[in-house]
DNA sequence: GCAAAAGTGTTTGGGATACACCCATGC
DNA sequence: GCATGGGTGTATCCCAAACACTTTTGC
């Protein structure tokens, strides 16, 4: 246990946001890095990032570094805004302490790296070497992510307004890292009465084109019974 | 959106911790509170909390201040402690930026209030007016408190070693604000596989003794089935 | 016609829910 | 013997899991 010192003026600890920006490229999900100019870890990947100043809500905060670190608007781009957990051992910054609220969003096909920015989306399994404790957020975000999607309607995010059934299925096939029934991954996501039938279908290829589907709503619910 | 500006020198905001410490008693789900000796909002309940120095985790930092200011050693007394949300509202503090990052901790019978610390027990559903957003921070931990008891053995903080299944029932009850059918209950706790009988009875007042049970770990584990 | 993905039903097992009576004890 | 809380079993329903063939299209 650490003993605070009444004697001494208050001072913080730095606090830093870091966001886990998810999208899937290919059917593979994929987080959003930066490459980092500066020390410490220089040209390592990292999560955007940066401080949180005073006056600033971590949102807000989160919101101006990733645009200006990444070419990412979160406001505009993305789809799910979600805080994760903060992050407050002392070493995990060689400069100081430094405290980082983490969070999670996700998006389908966005801008990123306009400008200056070194920004790149590497795949959630094949990660390069990570600045700081970057690796273990990334993990924790991979799992809430899991999560959600078992108990929210949260899929919305990766997808297309209209979507095929496929398409649906691909991308938790992706996010859990594991297949599917076709069946009886049909039966439960319709009996969820989240999506409705379009009368639209996608042709492409040589087989029966694919019907598309929406979402009845695109804010965030719970679902009555859950998915896994 | 607020614009930071990189002429001037980085000031980080408050950073403070708060805990949520529930309690057990007579079967009412309650909470830990402290009367404000100073302002602001000096002489209201509020949460147990201070400020977080640069050089600490907010773990030690919620431990230092539990003890200080609520007479509670959170390391020896509570069972269960878990980071919630951080609350960063730049108005939630009249002084100025605070940011609070919330802990959930819970335990059975323990002493609170040595010394001068004007602390109290409080049932969630009976709360006084309470200081800053520490009404919100409390319906928060609840509602996660809940999460957690449907799919972990967490209940297991609020129980004596040894405790009978209509404890076990009533401390579900209690937390959850609704009854339990008796044999359903009984059939899915003991088909969890989480806790075992002992050669043990409860012998109070006029009518059959109860067997005591155990639980088999004290760990904090997930459930296969989960629970509502 | 053939390759390629879309689409479709049934069976089976297990957990969730609903529900009412006997048991052991103290007084 | 009676009041009090402890303890027990069954029937029904719905969801989860397993599983294979037909349809529509482009070429």
């Amino acid at each position: 246990m650490n003993h605070m010192k009444y004697t001494e003026p208050y001072v913080p600890p730095t606090l830093t946001v870091d966001a886990v920006v998810f999208q899937l490229i290919d059917n593979v999900l994929s987080v959003l890095l930066i490459q980092r100019p500066n020390e410490p870890f220089k040209d390592n990947w990292a999560l955007p990032g940066g401080y949180n100043a005073q006056g600033e809500t971590t949102h807000d905060a989160l919101q101006r570094i990733v645009l200006e670190k990444a070419g990412v608007d979160l406001d505009r781009d993305l789809d799910y805004l979600e805080q994760l957990y903060t992050f407050d051992t002392v070493a995990r910054d060689p400069r100081g302490h430094a405290v980082s609220v983490t969070y999670m969003a996700c998006g389908k096909e966005f801008n990123y790296g306009d400008g200056n920015a070194h920004a790149a989306i590497f795949p959630v399994d094949n990660l390069p070497d990570l600045a700081y404790d970057h690796k273990d957020i990334i993990a924790y975000a991979h799992d809430r992510l899991k999560a959600k999607l078992t108990y929210t309607n949260a899929v919305h995010a990766f997808l297309n307004t209209q979507f095929t059934l496929t398409e649906l299925q691909t991308a938790y096939e992706s996010i859990f890292g594991r297949p599917f029934d076709k069946r009886n991954f049909r039966k439960k996501f319709l009996g969820l009465d989240l999506i409705k039938e379009t009368e639209s279908f996608k042709r492409e290829g040589a087989h029966r084109p694919a019907r598309l589907y929406e979402f009845k709503s695109s804010t965030l619910e719970s679902l009555s019974r859950s998915f896994d």
